[in-house]
DNA sequence: AATCTACATTATAATAATTCTAAACTGTTG
DNA sequence: CAACAGTTTAGAATTATTATAATGTAGATT
């Protein structure tokens, strides 16, 4: 979902309505410069201490659910103990900081295109994802 | 953790007490041909259909999560909703088949080893891993 | 502009996965 | 065979998520 762009149309697009809510859940998504990853948790409290907004977490759920089944969230998995959503739907891999719980994006040149030799006979690939866990370097030597 | 091995002086070796529950856990996980995927809930099943054995749910966590930080199991995120360990320690990469919900080990020879061009100042890499998504092939088209 | 209706929001309850607690139990050491 | 530290256990607590059902509202219809 494009910066600064009608939101209330772009939910029309794809057959939701522009609820306030919803439309204030897209100002504090796509209303920045770059995309970002984000927790439920993460949302809510953008949404009550940025935005003063309160939204009843069901409907941050179920609207961050209805973004993702139109596309314009995907959901990415590291932590089997916490959902990460992120802004940016193309396809990219990520490195995940496990000191500070960050999610990085990785560019298109980070890493090479992946090769997938084998295929699974009656299955086609649905996306190819390379997570990297990264952590601070001073703990194994001084 | 090889098959067929003395499970007792594995878990010694590692400073864990080879406890009834312990060592019923080594047989069911790691007496077998090939490594294996599992949920919690499809080891309490196993142990309690297949070896007959009622071990509290409270233990296979505890023994789930020690054995993991022994290094003897690994946990892998594919779907914040469940976690998935591995009987397979080594580092390689996954299939997850999006219709069964199963997870398949990639061979070395399946994907090129991933070549990382970014890095990120004071930290070190942990892993790569990469899970390629597939689901079934008739559904997009006839 | 008032009315209608399908869809959305909300507070709250329910469920599911996981972790905590504290008492009973057991492997090891001497 | 004590004694003790570590382990198991049932059940309670916690956390994340989803379901329910009453109330509200966007957008169409009069
Ligand atoms: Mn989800
Ligand atoms: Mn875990
Ligand atoms: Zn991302
Ligand atoms: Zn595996």
């Amino acid at each position: 979902m494009p910066k600064n762009c009608n939101f209330i149309e772009k939910l029309r697009e794809v057959g939701l309505r522009p609820t306030k809510q919803r439309i204030k859940m897209c100002e504090v998504l796509y209303n920045r410069e770059k995309t970002f990853h984000f927790t439920i948790n993460d949302l809510v409290k953008l949404l009550s201490e940025k935005m003063n907004q309160k939204i009843s977490l069901a409907t941050v759920y179920n609207t961050v659910h209805a973004f993702e089944k139109k596309g314009y969230l995907k959901e990415i998995s590291i932590d089997s103990h916490k959902s990460y959503f992120d802004t940016n739907t193309s396809a990219h891999h990520h490195f995940f900081d496990e000191d500070t719980h960050e999610l990085i994006d990785c560019d298109e040149s980070d890493i090479d295109k992946i090769n997938i030799r084998k295929n699974i006979t009656g299955k086609k690939i649905n996306s190819v994802e390379v997570l990297v866990r990264v952590a601070s370097d001073n703990q194994t030597q001084k």
